[in-house]
Parts: structure tokens; C-alpha cells; sequence
DNA sequence: CATGAATGAGGTTTCATTCAT
DNA sequence: AATGAATGAAACCTCATTCAT
């Protein structure tokens, strides 16, 4: 511990900060995050992450904040892709398909996201309900025309059928992290596919 | 502080401290658990809950046990009502229906046992997990035979559509919880009724 | 430090830690406190004080208190003994006497109240001030009347008259503290004596 | 904090940093004082204290050397003005006007010399007292030739006058920092010779 | 059954200080 | 003359836990 870690510029050194945390958070979870076990995990004196994140708080805030902008940034990437105007039902598979993928090919930032895991601070479960509710606002409306288009289930409860959307979306991406083998975004799509095909339309 | 406190018997004391933890749990999550606030909170020396519970590890694991044995008895007490020979939709819609029911009218065991939440014990995380991979053994059968039962849909993965269904029971008691005025267990029910009903039947 | 201290009752206790303090104090200053130190020199566990005090502030505050009490009690058991009905000059010097004997006779309280040595915390100071201007107020009316009585100076400016007997008490006190040999109570009370005598009266 | 602070020659940063010190110290005492907030205020990098002035305590000693010199050198230029040959009440009685309107002309320094603010270090107070003792050497032949020059008060004890002066005059001033609205030195003039005026004299 | 006094460990934070650039 | 990255020490405070009574 004598000899001073490797010089790093405040940019390099924040990002391996964040990433030891996260992993620490990922593997233990967020009640045996301390400033004092990070430091020692990433060999480097505790006062280096006071200085670059203020306190512990400053520091999970950090983290949160870039898992936040990695979650959305994706999201956005994929967004364009997207032709509304083709059959409802397609749209919703293939975006149920599209967001496993991306689920699977970065685990981490996903699993930090979907997962309030173990004594998440409650900076993050507000996160996550304001995400959440702006999802549900967002999608309501696209839900109703997409019911209208396609004909029917006649009379449904578009918020609640908006939250269950939701629900499933996140459902299938916990079951894609806890066992991409058995559960790839390609069987979860096909069961998606197969429910939408007995749906009646008009 | 300096007057004993009035002597209870072990059971009373039992439940006693369990009630002022649970309700510590439930306002500001596991994290913020600890011996001491327990004991200032009941008024009570520390020394008592460790005759009791043996340690901090023993006192949480009291109040996750006697929260899963009224969850499971409460389950347990509705089962029998169910008529598995009716059809298949109905008997689905009617048990959502008991289940909410119950969630709404004993919140805070359900919220404890469905809410994993701040810094939930990794203990509280496996019963939660090993409880839902039983529900899901469980339901799979009754879900097959209800499938082929009322007819399709045909070649539905009913591994996920078992999860799926818990999924949505779940979703469906947190939203019972969080605003039960807006989400009642009827609202609930209904929506599950038109969805079914717009499923074909062969 | 291994084996536990010697059990002690709390008040005990609590006047075995406060000495500690104050010694400290007296030695080294307020800057030089912390419950470390008190701790080590009370071959103590630091948890000890918190659980006597609170926290650092709480214990700064009760040695305040202390002391305090200690200052106005003695102050309080002298002045039933005053005559003011005697010669105005002898009423002064004779309670000036009685002060300064006081302050040689329990040197510790009074240095802790009167120098407020090293790093005195906002609270002592406040103290301080608060506790000068009730003798100032105090001490206005019976220095006006006492003029009167024994005939002048004429027009003299009482408020300053006050502050400055208080000045010269508090100056006369720290002479006998810091060289009880040298400035004795006598010494100064002669001194007093003295310039009282020359005076002129009307 | 990114761009360089504007370069300064070595005098001009010096001094620039002690007005920020005195300011941090007569805003919030000598225990609120660090480097670190040092540099923070002045906008600086903390290394720069460093080259100046060593370490912490170099740099404290340099803020009392700086306010020792301008208030030493303050009274030296007032003694020239003083004629000793006056009558020894006239004299008294200027030379205390004189100090006491140096001390409302320039109240930091002398806030600086005349109160050990909170947590004054050991070095501060041992210049105030070896800067006393020089007064008191300095004053007492004089006193007492002044004394038998006006004839009285006979037997009076020089030593304690001289303290007695001096206790005087520092409490003026410290009334006249606190509220120089309603402690001008004119006020303590005129009350000083309202004094000496009923001293009998030979 | 219950209190009261004590310890030791672990965490947060602030700071003085050094060295490379 | 100045910045920027790092260390280590010292303090605060909260807890779990033990033992005597």
C-alpha cells in the first residue's frame, strides 16, 4: 500500500472507480458498498474517490447516473429502427426482440438498471419509478392506436395493458440475465408471437 | 429508560419486536435496521433481543419466516376454494382475484414479502427465489392441462407463459399496493377477463 | 485495553470523564480535545462517552454546564454575606475579596470559566458574553446608588463603571491564577483599598 | 479550478493569502482554519501555501508576525506625538484617546492582536502575553513617576496600576470593536477624565 | 425476564503533506 | 510559479456483541 498506484488522469480514474463499484454492487450489492471497500478493491487510497465523488453519496450517485445515461442511450440507439407503421403486432415482437438483445450483450448495465438489487439507495428506486411511469406515459398512447390498428381486444384498460407490457419486458430481461441460455431473446419473441397470434383482431 | 419495561411473555416479546421491526423494515427498508433502533424504538435494552433472536442474523431471519408462513397459510387457506373442474379462464380470473383481494386486506405481510425492499438480506433474495421456482413447478402442470382444456393457444411455451403468469400476479399486488383506491382487485380482474376472452379457444 | 475498566456507576462515571476533559482542557486547550484523547487518558473505550454524552458537542457542553453551575453556586453562597447597607467602598472591596479567595480556593472551575483558553467552542463563548451582560445589568443599578451614597465621582458614566469593575475582577482573577504567590487576594483587595481612599467623596 | 490562477509576484501572492487566512480567522476562528480552505477561497492550488510558507504553521506564524508588526508599529508611531512634560492625567488620557481611535481606524488588525479568537494557537497567546509583559515594564516607571509628578494616590502599587492600565485600555478596545457606535473613544476619554478628575491630588 | 456497563470493529470524513509534471 | 494526483493519519460516530447484576 506504500508505494503510489499508477498516476491516472481524473477521467480514467473516475471510470475504474465506478467500474469496481459496480461490480462490488453486482456481486454483493448495495449494503455492502462502503468507500473503504472500493478503495481497497481498486488498491488506492481512500481519499482519491472523496476527491473525484465528494462522499459515498456523491459516489453511487455517479453510478447511477452513468448506468442511467448507458440504459437510455441504448434505448435511443435502437428507437430509429423502428417503422410504426407496420402490423402492431410485428412491432411489438421486434421491439421485444431488439431490447433483449441489447439486455444480453450488456449485461451489466442492465442488470444495475433492471435489478433495485439488494438495498438500492433510495435515489435509485426513484429512478427507476420515474422511468418507469415516463415508459408508461409513453407508451399508452402508441398502445391504444396499435389495439385500434390491429382490432381489438375490444374495451381493454390501455394503462394497465401499458404496465403489463412493461412488466413482461422486464420480466423477459431478467429471465435473459439470469440464464441467456435457456431463455434467448429469440424463444421469448416466439412466445410472444404465438400469444399475439390468438389474439382476435377485428 | 431507567423503569423496566413491563414483562412479557417470550411469545408476546417475540411478536412484539417483530412488529416494531417489520414496521421499522417497511418505513425505511433493511438498511436501516439494526439492533439498536429496534430497542430504542420498543423501549426495550438491547439485551432482550438477543435473548431472544440470538443476533441481528437471527432477529431478521424471525421476521422473514413468520412473514413467509402467513403469506404460504394465507395461499394455503384459499386453495381449496378453487373448483379446478370449471373452465379454465374463469378459474384463472378467479384466483387472481382472491389473491389481490388478500394482498389488499393484509398489506403489510405482503408488502414485505413482495417488496425485496432496500437492502433486503441475501437471504429474504433466495426465499423469494426458491418460493417463485415452487410456484412455478407448481403452476406448470395446471397451466398445461387448463391450455388444453379450453384449446389453444396451440404450442404455447408454458414455462414462460407459468412465469409470465406469476409475473403478472405480482405486478398486478404491487399495483394493489401502491394505489389501491386506483388499482382494485376488480379493475384487475376484468382487464384479465377481456384479455382472456380474445384469446381463441379451438 | 484488552480487559474491561473498572465498573462504574453513571454518574460516576460521567464526573470521572468530565475531570478528564477539563483537565485536558486546562492543559492543552479546546483545540486539543477530542473523545479520542479523553478516551485514551480515561483508559476507556471511546464508545463509553458517546453513550455518556452523547457526541463531542454534547460533551463540551455538559463540562460548560458544569462548570457553570459550579461558578454561579459559589458566586450565590457569597452574597447572602454582603451587607449593602455598609459604607459603599468597603461593600466593594470586601466583595472583591471574597471573589478572588474564591477563585484561589477552586482554581480549576474558575480558569475554566474566566480564560476561555485555546479554541473555546462557539457555546463558551456565547456563555461568556451572555453571562457578562447580566452582571453588567446586574451591577449598573447597585454601583449607580452606591456613588450616590458615598458622593460621587459626579456624572460619572455608569455603564462604563460597571464593565470596568467587571474587567478589573476578571483581571485580578487571572492574577491570582496565574500567580497565587505573588497577586493575592490581600494584595489586590489592599490595592483596591487604596485608590478607593483617594476618591474624592462629595 | 482548470485554468491557472492569474501569476502573481511572490510579495503580492504572500500577502494576498494572509488576508484570506485573517479573513477565514476573525469570520471563523483559528479551528476553522486549513489549507485546504485556504486554497479554496483563494482559488488557488493548496501547493502554493506550501512553497510560500512551508507548512501550516509557518503560515499561522507568518499571520501573527504580520499582525504583531502592524500593531507594534502602530503604536510606535503615535509615542513620538505624546509629551511626556504635560500633566500626567492629560497625558494618560490622550495617549488612551490615540489607541483607542487606532484601534476603530483598523479593526482587523487589532481584532486579530487583542482576541485570541476561538482555538488562538499556543504561539499567539504566547506573544500576547510577552507583548503584555513588555507594556507592563514598559509603563510601570512611567506610572509611577506620573504618579508622584500629580501627587498621589500615596502607597499606591505600581505594578498592579500598570496592570491595571493596561487591562483597561484592552477593554476599551474590545468595547469599541464590538459596538463602536455606542463605545467611541471619546465616550472612554471622557470617562477616563471624569475618573482622574476625582483622584485627589497632592 | 430484564437492565446497565463495557468493548472492538468498521465505516465516513477531513486534513496535512509529498511528489511528479 | 503553478497544477494535479496521490498518501497516511486522525478524528467522528454507529453498531454488534458480551458479561455482570
Amino acid at each position: 500500500m506504500s508505494t503510489p498506484a499508477r498516476r491516472m488522469s481524473a477521467q480514467e480514474r473516475r471510470d475504474q472507480l465506478l467500474d469496481v463499484l459496480s461490480t462490488l454492487v453486482l456481486r454483493e450489492g448495495y449494503g455492502a458498498v462502503s468507500i473503504d471497500r472500493v478503495s481497497r478493491e481498486a488498491q488506492i487510497a481512500r481519499t482519491v474517490i472523496y476527491s473525484h465523488f465528494g462522499n459515498l453519496e456523491g459516489f453511487l450517485h455517479a453510478l447511477i447516473e452513468r448506468t442511467e445515461q448507458r440504459a437510455v442511450g441504448q434505448i435511443r440507439a435502437v428507437i430509429p429502427d423502428i417503422d410504426f407503421e407496420e402490423d402492431p403486432d410485428t412491432v411489438l415482437i421486434e421491439a421485444l426482440r431488439s431490447f433483449l438483445t441489447m439486455v444480453r450483450d450488456e449485461p451489466e448495465t442492465w442488470r444495475l438498471a433492471l435489478f433495485p438489487i439488494e438495498g438500492a439507495p433510495p435515489e435509485l428506486r426513484e429512478t427507476l419509478v420515474r422511468v418507469r411511469a415516463g415508459l408508461v406515459a409513453l407508451l399508452q398512447p402508441v398502445a391504444a392506436s396499435g389495439i385500434e390498428r390491429r382490432g381489438g381486444p375490444q374495451g381493454l384498460d390501455t394503462e394497465l395493458f401499458s404496465r403489463l407490457l412493461i412488466g413482461f419486458g422486464e420480466e423477459g430481461a431478467k429471465l435473459v440475465l439470469s440464464d441467456p441460455e435457456r431463455f434467448s431473446p429469440e424463444r421469448l419473441a416466439d412466445f410472444t408471437a404465438t400469444i399475439m397470434g390468438s389474439v382476435r383482431r377485428g
